[in-house]
DNA sequence: ACCAATCCATGCACAAATGCATATCAAGTA
DNA sequence: TACTTGATATGCATTTGTGCATGGATTGGT
């Protein structure tokens, strides 16, 4: 044990480095004020005091943003482990948690977020008042390390060692359109009558499409002239007779504007997967959370198909 | 690039975790002021804001001093990351520095800084009058790489890659005596009268007694019986007629008080090494002062040792 | 058992940082 | 050219944080 040690080198101000840092990586003083939540004046003054304190030029001002010079691009470098240290700290923290009164970030697709959690979030609520949820819906995978949120529910199984994960159900989707849209089509009784569908695709389109086309399908992407990225606005148009879209078999059988555009074809299935960060899990509401969620997703999930039939 | 990134984990107050992390490796709040400068209860307000943002408790208050709980153990653990991250940001600033007022932290054993050192400083501050020069003497090797000091002049040759070094110039060193302590002594005229003599040894006295046994002076623990871990109390007491000590000879044989109590033994001989971090080393005015020691140093101890004959 | 030393908590006056509103500037567009 | 958008700087009222002085509590030694 030493009797003194010297902390003079990390006595600058911390936070004027997390202004610089996220101003850094940002590109704005702008829009680092948006992502802190902190008034863009606040994050310049806190810049330029750090280029003072320690005599560094950080930025070039040239009216229309900020540049890094040299030497801040050096820095921020630097700066940046301390960022990734700092989201170490959060992620621990949030773990080491024992209150059940807070938030609890869950990330799930648009389709689930929209049709499966609703019920799900209100039970959860009335059982435990204190517990904040805050819902994700993205089809992007959001990464649980970074505590972009707490827990995810996915259909892909997540390979990282340091998440808690759990097999939930298995769930199976197809392909739907309006009534009237499959009634334009001449001939429904093979599948070469899909080539000449329209089919609603993703921003990202190539998965689907080949998702499709394993089933023999033989679709091009002149087969897509409509794509959104949202899946709920797809669906929208689906109902509203634009084109064959995919959807959950609960929430497409149990849909009356729209019937199944394939029965032929099998349905495609995959696995729901429930993950969280093995920290994060050490909290107690995190972990109240996730074992709900484990427990009445699946039941949900067969309520809602149950109905639909 | 992506538009929008989640720094909401980052969000908590930064400087309240450098409060925590210091609090916590120096053992207390009051211990945590001293070392950053700050008054107690700044840092005791800052360590319980912070405990209520992370809704964590880090310590255990009973009266006397505060004890980590096991979450402040686990979190402590990823704030030393950040602290270290500190470190090296506070290591590349300085070396980004292209100021030349300012202050130049320079360690050294107590010796070199009490002998040799401050007409060269004088001079430094002469033609730079805006370098602040702050000297650390210490026997014990700081660690640059943490910037416990920016320029060091040692006896070893700094093994670190990180490090410039350059070898300025031989010193060498013998044991001297008051003549009162020596006429005490019966006979003078062999090795083997120092078997009975009294050294003023080290706190850590291995290293010295090797040294000396490799000359085959047979000495034992008990040739030791006043340490000292400061070489300049040591050499006032040398001079007092306490016994027989180690001085370089540029200051040795300059002062009156004292004569070489072993003439027939070799004297030590050592390099003198200037070091810098290479970060560090970029900054003008470190550049600076590592140019002027390497040009100036050996004069000055050339000039030290002319003065004694 | 007392005393000294050391530590943490609280109250209060002051200094510092923050947010809001606003001015200013640069780049793209009709 | 004039207009719109989105950027950074500045002034000011307010909130927040900080330091100093003090009180209360515990440990260690005489």
């Amino acid at each position: 044990m030493h009797l003194c040690m010297d902390w003079s080198a990390v006595n600058f101000d911390w936070n004027r480095a997390r202004a610089f840092l996220v101003t850094a990586e940002e590109g704005s003083l702008s829009a680092a004020a948006r992502s802190l939540g902190m008034a863009q004046p606040t994050l310049g003054r806190q810049v330029r005091a750090l280029e003072e304190e320690l005599d560094v030029v950080l930025f070039e001002r040239h009216g229309h943003g900020l540049v890094l010079t040299p030497s801040g691009l050096e820095l921020v470098e630097h700066v940046r482990g301390m960022g990734e240290a700092a989201g170490r700290v959060a992620l621990a923290a949030t773990g080491q948690s024992q209150s059940v009164e807070g938030p609890v970030t869950i990330t799930t697709t648009e389709v689930t977020a929209a049709f499966l959690l609703p019920p799900l979030i209100s039970k959860l609520r009335q059982n435990h008042p204190g517990i904040q949820v805050d819902v994700v819906a993205s089809n992007e995978l959001r990464d649980l390390r970074r505590r972009e949120a707490d827990i995810a529910l996915r259909s892909v199984r997540p390979t990282d060692p340091d998440l808690v994960a759990k097999k939930l159900m298995r769930e199976s989707a197809r392909l739907y359109a309006s009534r009237d849209y499959l009634r334009g089509l001449e001939q429904l009784d093979g599948a070469d009558t899909l080539k000449e569908a329209q089919f609603i695709g993703f921003e990202d389109n190539q998965p689907f499409l080949k998702g499709l086309n394993d089933l023999g399908l033989g679709l091009t992407e002149r087969n897509f002239p409509i794509r959104c990225g949202d899946h709920l606005v797809q669906w929208e148009m689906v109902k509203r007779g634009l084109g064959i879209g995919v959807m959950i078999t609960a929430v497409g059988d149990a849909e009356p504007k729209v019937e199944n555009a394939a029965p032929w074809l099998p349905a495609f299935e995959f696995d729901v997967w429930l993950a969280a960060h093995r920290e994060v899990n050490t909290s107690r509401r995190v972990r109240l959370v996730f074992d709900f969620l484990a427990d009445e997703f699946p039941k949900a999930a067969a309520n809602l198909a149950a109905k639909g039939c």
